[in-house]
RNA sequence: GGGCGAUUAGCUCAGUUGGUUCAGAGCGCUAGCUCGACAAGCUAGAGGUCACAGGUUCGAGCCCUGUAUCGCCCA
């Protein structure tokens, strides 16, 4: 036996100490022993994780995300697969420089004063002291990642394979430096890719602002726009060619106020005549439409804006407002000028950072941009032809609808933290040197005097190399031989474009395919009221909170539970006492189960009951499921095919059955021992997945036990990698299915009329069964001990028509009578009203069917098999109708 | 403005190819259970014209059209 010696005994109700305990243990034990590692040579299975921010701590959307990426990654393990799940982190350029610099602030350093290389060397030291936190939460929640491979998208392989990438991409033209208008966060301090932005609807304004007509003294035009400050850098008036309002005034000029500058009249089909007076500003430093109008018409572009936010030297007067406070003096001035036509509300949307929140100003500079044409088009082609799937399918449209917009991506931030733009310009000549090791000096020249370019690449550049950099890319190792293409991407709808469809293009272009066959969709955690979690609501609930009171099992489990196919999931922390309640259920079904297969069996296993029969049945069947939902992702589906196998069968069932057979030794005893260790074996296996710390526990006390060592697959020391249970066609048991469900039937039957007639549970009652059909007499026969067990009968008979006993309490269950008699205590008027109802129920449904069957087209054109099952049915409901007719006329009632 | 999703029991949600063996689960509710695994439990039960209006069909919770309300994404 390679059990430890000392298998403490399992309590009863799990306590947060007990809990703990065996979580951290098998956690511990697990990873120790290598298990997480790739292992021998079945068909790889492969999951990138969504690394988390290295400044990030473990919300509850990482709890889900994990959580279902790791029953992915158990669930193959135990098929055999070669699986490898791949951790790590990701700088996350802007929100860690946030974190360092807040950090530093507090003892008086500042970043510029720092300067880079020092700031630098701090967040080193800041992500090597703290920058582990997420990694031991995920450890927590049980994910089973293979650590020895944790990346950090930092890394010296991971950066090298920024640099290569750059490097190619600049080479072939894909990356270029330009200067353009841009997102631009004011707080940060940084271009944004348009992805980046959260554009908000908010309450403004609409200011109607007269421009005098140059000549025409007391004329003017007007012009309407929600951001009055930014006529300060206005070089145009623009309307729409074939606006007849304003044909008089092509070629004009107009005096731009406040600034007292002439600027021309232009005309560009890009002005939507309906929009305020039909007569737009153009600003071609400060709005993307305005610097798309600007190029057509070569005019100048003026900044007004610092890289901070605050109007400049361009705003003339206005320099050193910001943008607030600069709106405000220019309507001022504008009303002071009598130049304010009107004010109306305008409801409109507002761009933020998505890091900050800061309003976006759009500001033209010098950035680098990848050219996203052709490497959007081939993903979208990859797709289309079917070899990149989503789950849920609809997701699909969404990632394809993105990669139809031709926008290329900025992806220089100018930040300190993150991978450092791979190019030099050198002093001597106008060329750049583009390199993946560091130059000293310049490749067209020779001048030693090169600078490198002072911008960092946007995070989401080295997130989109994540499938094939963390394994080892551009070397060809074997772990990218083996797990390129990775199986499946688990993620949340909220970064399809920024993250999925970016792994897409950048694997397609330097791996020719793509990075993974299969992505999971799943929902985003709200709160109780459908709201995102968020801090500033203060509305969150902490997974580690909710690991420590009710056990990382019990929320996987119930976070598997609510996760039904791509919808948000609103969760309240009292969700996670599903979960709970399943652990203790199996805690204690363990514990009986236990106690019974300890001892040794002196007597071989007797024939199989058919209640035996029926639990290895529906083990079989539960194992066809839980494999079919977990192949489909669809991960709720097999949380309840496994509740309901353990809980509702396994429990309710099959263990009440076997109790009284426990109780004496002898073949019965083996047999039903033997079925019990089969049973437990199977739901274990299947349940590890999604309960692994607790299965794996109750998988060391069961194969500790004699009869739980005979079971099937108890050769496994481990349940992490014992083997997954296969479906086998030919172990269903469809009679041993079809005789139990009639029997559980029955029994409800009886459990209902001693509920109705207040009989106590403890007293016995007899029961007689009569029925038409032979092989319901059958069935009720081999279900004789079944219903004493199970409904509390003392003496069982069942035979075809049998005599009704005087004074009987009766059900009707298909075509089997059920007679309980309880002469003396029997209700009568509540009987009778149970049978009436009953009555009304039956009689409302025949009607239905006889209108069915009476209907011409539906005999003519429903399939035959469908009339004559209908005709069985209402031939089945009228007998059904007799026999509590019937029963009501004992009773002396009439219906 | 465009797209997507949701609307089923008091609450949170399932319902895969349209056929009275699907109208279901968990929680909550009602009644009864301290029968040696389990009160975080056991047994039984009540509770829904499947948002609304049309349509297709022999037949619609499921397919089509429209409306309403809510949510998300994009412009």
């Amino acid at each position: 036996m390679d059990s430890p010696p000392a298998l403490k005994p399992l309590p009863t109700r799990l306590e947060t100490g007990d809990r703990s305990r065996i979580e951290s243990e098998r956690y511990a034990e697990w990873e120790s022993r290598g298990l997480f590692e790739p292992r021998g040579q079945g068909a790889p299975f492969t999951i990138p994780i969504p690394p988390p921010n290295v400044t990030g701590i473990l919300h509850m959307g990482h709890a889900l995300n994990n959580t279902l990426q790791d029953i992915l990654i158990r669930f193959h393990r135990m098929l055999g697969d070669r699986t490898l799940w791949v951790p790590g982190t990701d700088h996350a350029g802007i929100a860690t420089q946030h974190v360092v610099e807040e950090q530093l602030a507090k003892s008086g350093v500042t970043r510029k004063g720092l300067g880079r290389p020092g700031f630098v060397q701090e967040v080193w030291k800041w992500k090597e002291e703290y920058g582990g936190r997420i990694l031991g939460q995920l450890r927590r929640l049980g994910a089973s990642c293979d650590w020895k491979h944790l990346r950090f998208t930092m890394d010296e392989g991971l950066s090298r394979a920024v640099r290569e990438v750059f490097v190619r991409l600049y080479e072939k033209g894909l990356i270029y430096r330009g200067t353009y208008i841009v997102n631009w966060c004011p707080h940060d301090q940084t271009a944004l890719s348009d992805d980046e932005v959260e554009m908000e609807e908010a309450e403004g304004s609409l200011w109607h602002i007269r421009y005098p007509i140059v000549g025409e003294p007391g004329k003017f035009v007007t012009v309407a726009t929600t951001r009055p400050e930014t006529m300060l850098g206005d070089t145009a008036v623009a309307v729409h060619p074939e606006d007849e309002r304003y044909a008089r005034l092509h070629g004009q000029k107009v005096l731009l106020p406040l600034q007292r500058r002439e600027i021309p009249v232009v005309t560009d089909a890009a002005v939507d005549k309906n929009f305020g007076t039909g007569a737009v500003k153009v600003t071609p430093g400060h709005d993307p439409a305005d610097f798309e109008i600007g190029k057509r018409h070569a005019l100048p572009v003026v900044n007004i804006l610092t890289p901070e936010g605050t109007l400049n030297e361009n705003a003339g007067k206005f320099r050193g407002l910001a943008v607030p406070a600069g709106r405000e003096a220019v309507v001022k001035a504008l009303e002071a000028e009598g130049l304010l036509e009107r004010v109306e509300a305008l409801r409109h949307s507002v761009g933020h950072c998505y890091r900050c929140h800061a309003v976006i100003e759009p500001f033209v500079s010098e950035q680098w941009f990848v050219r996203m044409k052709p490497l959007k088009q081939a993903a979208a082609r990859a797709t289309r032809d079917g070899l990149v799937r989503f789950y849920p399918a609809r997701w699909e449209k969404v990632y394809l609808d993105w990669l139809d917009t031709p926008r290329d991506w900025c992806i220089s931030r100018q930040i300190w933290w993150g991978h450092r733009i791979p190019v030099w310009y050198c002093r001597s000549c106008p060329k750049l040197t583009v390199a993946t090791a560091d130059p000293d000096r310049c490749a067209h020249c020779g001048s030693t005097e090169i600078r490198q370019d002072e911008d960092v690449l946007d995070t989401w550049f080295s997130s989109a190399l994540w499938p094939f950099s963390t394994l080892g890319w551009p070397e060809k190792t074997s772990d990218l031989e083996t797990h390129y293409p990775n199986s499946t991407l688990v993620t949340d709808r909220g970064i399809i474009y920024f993250w999925v469809a970016r792994m897409v293009m950048m694997g397609l272009e330097f791996m020719g395919r793509p990075p993974f066959r299969d992505v999971v969709i799943h929902g985003t955690i709200l709160d109780a009221q459908g709201r995102k979690m968020s801090k500033s609501l203060g509305n969150g609930i902490d997974p580690l909170d909710m690991i420590q009171q009710y056990g990382a099992d019990a929320v996987r489990f119930s976070l598997a539970d609510l996760c039904t196919e791509g919808q948000d999931v609103k969760l309240a922390p009292t969700r996670f006492e599903k979960g709970r309640n399943f652990v203790t259920k199996i805690q204690n079904g363990v514990r009986f189960a236990l106690t019974t297969l300890a001892g040794e069996e002196p007597a071989a296993p007797g024939p199989p009951r058919i209640e035996d029969r029926w639990i290895l049945s529906r083990c079989q069947a539960a194992a066809r499921e839980a494999t079919a939902a977990l192949e489909q992702y669809r991960f709720s589906e097999a949380a309840g095919v496994l509740w309901r196998l353990f809980w509702n069968e396994l429990c309710d069932v099959y263990l009440e059955l076997a109790k009284p057979r426990l109780r004496e030794a002898g073949p019965d005893r083996a047999r039903a021992r033997a079925t019990l260790a089969d049973a437990l074996s199977a739901a274990l296996r299947l349940l590890h997945p999604l309960l692994p710390h607790m299965t794996e526990e109750w998988w060391r006390h069961f194969r500790a036990t004699p009869a739980g060592a005979r079971a099937e697959a108890a050769s496994a020391p481990d349940l992490i990698v014992a083997p997954w249970p296969r479906y086998a066609a030919e172990k269903t048991d469809a009679e041993a299915e079809r005789v139990m469900q009639r029997v559980l039937e029955v029994v409800t039957a009886v459990r209902n009329i001693r509920a109705k007639n207040t009989l106590p549970p403890g007293k016995p009652v007899k029961v007689v069964l009569s029925t038409t059909k032979p092989e319901d007499a059958l069935a009720l026969e081999a279900g004789r001990e079944i219903l004493k067990r199970l409904a509390g009968a003392s003496e069982v008979s069942a035979g075809i028509r049998m005599t009704k006993p005087a004074a009987s309490a009766t059900e009707v269950v298909g075509g089997v009578q059920v007679f309980v008699p309880i002469e003396g205590i029997i209700d009568r008027d509540s009987e009778i009203a149970r049978l009436k109802a009953m009555l009304a129920e039956k009689r409302a449904q025949e009607l239905a069917m006889k209108r069915t069957l009476e209907n011409e087209d539906f005999l003519q054109k429903a399939p035959p098999a469908v009339v004559e099952q209908r005709r069985k049915a209402l031939r089945a409901i009228g007998e059904e109708i007799e026999k509590i007719r019937k029963n009501l006329e004992d009773l002396g009632a009439r219906d």
